[in-house]
DNA sequence: CCTAACTTTCAGTAATTACTGAAAGTTTAG
DNA sequence: CTAAACTTTCAGTAATTACTGAAAGTTAGG
């Protein structure tokens, strides 16, 4: 690659992992500021992300807050320069136990609470659809509570322990 | 519970189930008819559908076929009755097969293909950027591949044997 | 204090996504 | 072949979500 093709790439890859990120839940320019900031070396300050991406100054900043929030991103500063810089943490293993952390903080948390809710209501035993209903959102409530201990456990290991581990059992 | 809480139980879960679905990336519409199916005993008709939501012809014909597509939702047909019917998996270890597979399909593909093809890139090694980009989007797809095998493998299990297993180990 | 450098907020607007309902299409029974 | 029963489509609209940019807020150095 030349310095050209090298730019290409790279806006090419940015572009491409916003899209993908909005097809999860996730807002495209977030996705975008996630992979800008990962494929460089140095933190950033706003000014250049959005240069870099072309969004507004708002935009810039409610984005790298929430990936702030996110635990995906560092807010770094230097002595002597007023300005914030964003660094964002490279190493995946990393990085997924955070979004692991985050998604069951967010996400599962509340659903389980649903469940539970619904699964432990007192029902009329005689009741064919109350007998239903309580079993399928207890049915989902216990695999959801597994997953999540599963996941927390894993998210919790050193990567060296876990990933050779897994993939001598499953793959 | 009388039948009136009953009513307000169901009405209630399926309800924040679309508002849990909004926040992962699923429409709200799709996951509360997912909702509603998997609590009824019945495979259930479009008109049933449309009543016990509040949805249009056309918004409930298309998010049933979007289930469909998903594996989630069966379509069921009676000898001597032209209707449709729909009726939801209800086993939810089946259910988190389907999803994986079709998430699998879907949205980890076409990550891959991303990530293979920027960190296949020849790069100049004398450049630090171009190393970083290489390695990082290397890292990325190396764990994206892993996990997919690893999802892979256990979605194809028995729930008896695998389930047991992980808790065993994780929990 | 005051001012310059920087960050945050938020009302207004744009872009995206989801929904409606009537019309067109399809299927089957007679 | 025709009509009734049912399903699908899609142009128009509504609802939601994301973005802009100017103004207000904050902080630190002089």
């Amino acid at each position: 690659m030349n310095d050209e093709e090298f730019q290409t790439a790279k806006a090419d890859f940015i572009s491409q992992w916003g899209t993908l990120g909005s097809s999860w839940g996730i807002n495209r320019t977030m996705a975008q500021i996630h992979a800008f900031l990962m494929l460089e070396l140095e933190p950033k300050d706003t000014n250049t992300v959005m240069n870099a991406l072309n969004i507004s100054r708002g935009n810039a900043n409610s984005n790298l807050r929430d990936l702030v929030g996110w635990g995906l991103v560092r807010r770094v500063t230097y002595p002597g320069d007023r300005k914030e810089y964003f660094e964002a943490e490279k190493d995946v293993w990393t990085m997924f136990c955070t979004i692991a952390r985050e998604r069951k903080r967010r996400e599962i948390e509340p659903a389980l609470n649903l469940l539970r809710s619904s699964s432990s209501k007192r029902c009329n035993k005689k009741d064919s659809e109350q007998l239903h209903f309580v079993e399928q959102t207890a049915a989902l409530a216990e695999f959801v509570e597994t997953t999540d201990l599963i996941l927390n456990k894993v998210a919790r290991s050193e990567k060296s322990k876990v990933l050779p581990f897994l993939v001598k059992r499953f793959s």
